[in-house]
DNA sequence: ATCAGAAACGGAAACGTTTCCAGTAGTGGT
DNA sequence: ACCACTACTGGAAACGTTTCCGTTTCTGAT
């Protein structure tokens, strides 16, 4: 039914393995091409990509697996990456794991059984076990947004340099004269609120504060840890007068969470946000918050993969490519008189 | 290399076609079930995808294109769709168009060539050319959002109640005195925000109010209509209590105007939103807003679309499934006194 | 035991490419 | 006009499945 090379060479007089040639970027005799061409249009021909697969074990497909779809943050770099694939001639493939270390673990199964050509993980596993079986067959595999130790050397990584910006955030609070100042991020071992209380503490050392292990709340990124947070900073003795939230949801909860309890920000509560989204641009005062370069993440994770396949493999060591983040000024942080 | 069937068929002394049958889960003997189950296990076999294509001319994956990744309302159906999909052995190969026809076109042209066996469309082009090569070849379409008139018969499609829902919003303002209601939509022509006006009309017919032709502001979906939609209804001489923002993006750019024009909602405003997100649960007061079921949109484009799938080809009528939307009573809207 | 009918089986031919390799047509130097 | 050389060409064999169809094996009724 469909039309096939063999058509082609049925109605130019040529062989198979000269169109196949033309089709592959070979060299042909100009008179042949330009029958081919005609052919080619005439029947509009296209190639049967599961043949081509076939022989070329290649599908110009990526796979990606993510903690979640309805994550805005995600697809801003989704948005970028798949911009610069398809390019290429790549398309992506999307698996959801729901924020379920099972469900990731067979995605990236799921994923290898559909051939993509590539994997590239936001990471939920910290042990990256769930790539194992991508790695095991040699499917180059690129982590967005956190790193995996045991994985260094086997895999590529764009990861934002969590620890430097974070210091920045809480060195403004500090310069701004607040000296208790509450983080709220994720549980230990999740590498970015790892990362992320690391410069928290940078900070705070450098400028000889004595850290309150109180003011470090640990739960999780999402909404109801930024609403939990908020709630067990305020009621410490002695307060805080700075909270730094750490990730999208943990700033919703904070605003959240101060307007309910009708704090003004930044008269009563100063807070450093984290991910700037659009509707941020809504609340007011404008936040003061850390904006990861996602676009950027896209663009180059697409690139550094788009080198290893094209590459044939992987040639050069794999890389962790370190991003910086950026501090933006709004109105959300008080300056304390000393 | 990688292990095939015939690895199997030889360590089991059965034929190929036995162990076909076995996969595609044909009647076998138990002894040579067990034998089988028993070298897949140990060899690790995983079919090939891209022979099983060959063959059976299917792919198991859906192609989805949009207009924009980074839209978080699509993305909520595309979750669910994504999920129900799954459980089912389809992946989806997303393409963004970026809000461009053109790209829409080579978005059906590309993921065709990549053999999807079916296509979402959330659509950009009101008639539907774009679709043209997925339905030359039998490819299954499903729309989602809006409906396109001259493809009708030849695709199902998903939608919500735009002309209802729009109706009902206004006459909750009508309910609480409000007369001079402006409306915030996209150009003339685009399916929801023709429905979404004449919903509107509808109210303003009822209730026997006049409709004035200047409070009906019709640009496109973004904050940018919101913000420039808000200053021209202001503007107007008698100007307006009450705005009705038809999408998400308009009625952010609604509350980012009325903010900056020192305006307090509902005191000197009222307003009603369109597609309630996260963010929502912020500000204050709550928006009184319109609720797109996005999940059940996803839910139910999976299911049709399998339907075809599965059916072979569609013998079955095509179908437009048309969902209600929902109000939900904030207190963004003010009682006017008579 | 026998036999018909059903159930399971295996060989072989597709599916539409790519690629190896031997062969043929063109090139330019003498 | 010849030769050596290069540039193209086409036949055929893969790639790993599925499926048709003619055979073999099993089942249970006699």
């Amino acid at each position: 039914m469909a039309v096939t090379i063999k058509d082609i060479a049925k109605r130019t007089g040529l062989g198979l393995a000269t169109i196949s040639r033309y089709l592959n970027g070979g060299n042909v005799r100009p008179q042949n091409l330009a029958a081919i061409e005609e052919a080619i249009q005439e029947l509009n021909y296209s190639r049967n990509n599961f043949a081509h697969g076939l022989k070329t074990r290649r599908s110009s497909v990526i796979g990606v697996v993510l903690p979640e779809i309805r994550n805005a943050l995600f697809m801003e770099v989704i948005t970028e990456m798949e911009y610069v694939l398809k390019k290429q001639g790549y398309a992506i493939l999307i698996s959801d794991c729901h924020n379920n270390k099972q469900k990731e673990m067979e995605s990236v199964d799921f994923l290898l059984s559909k051939s993509v050509d590539g994997i590239v993980s936001f990471p939920l596993s910290r042990s990256g076990r769930h790539l194992a079986a991508a790695l095991e067959r040699n499917v180059p595999v690129l982590l967005v947004d956190r790193a995996i130790k045991q994985l260094s050397g086997k895999v590529d990584a764009v990861v934002i340099d969590n620890r430097r910006i974070a210091c920045e955030a809480v060195r403004h609070l500090i310069g701004r004269g607040h000296r208790r100042i509450g983080i709220i991020t994720s549980s230990r071992g999740e590498y970015t609120a790892d990362e992320r209380v690391r410069g928290y503490l940078d900070a705070l050392d450098e400028a000889g504060i004595e850290p309150d292990p109180g003011l470090i709340i640990r739960k999780s990124f999402d909404l109801e840890s930024g609403l939990e947070g908020y709630r067990k900073l305020l009621g410490k003795s002695g307060g805080v007068t700075a909270i730094f939230a750490t990730s999208h949801n943990i700033t919703m909860g904070v605003l959240m969470a101060a307007g309910a309890d009708g704090k003004r920000v930044p008269r009563d509560i100063s807070i450093v946000g984290f991910d700037a989204m659009d509707w941020l641009r809504i609340v007011n005062p404008p936040l003061t918050i850390v904006e990861q370069p996602m676009a950027q993440i896209g663009r180059l994770a697409a690139e550094i993969l788009l080198r290893r396949l094209v590459g044939g493999g992987g040639e050069d060591a794999r890389q962790t490519v370190i991003l910086p983040a950026k501090l933006n000024f709004g109105a959300s942080v008080r300056r304390l008189r000393p």
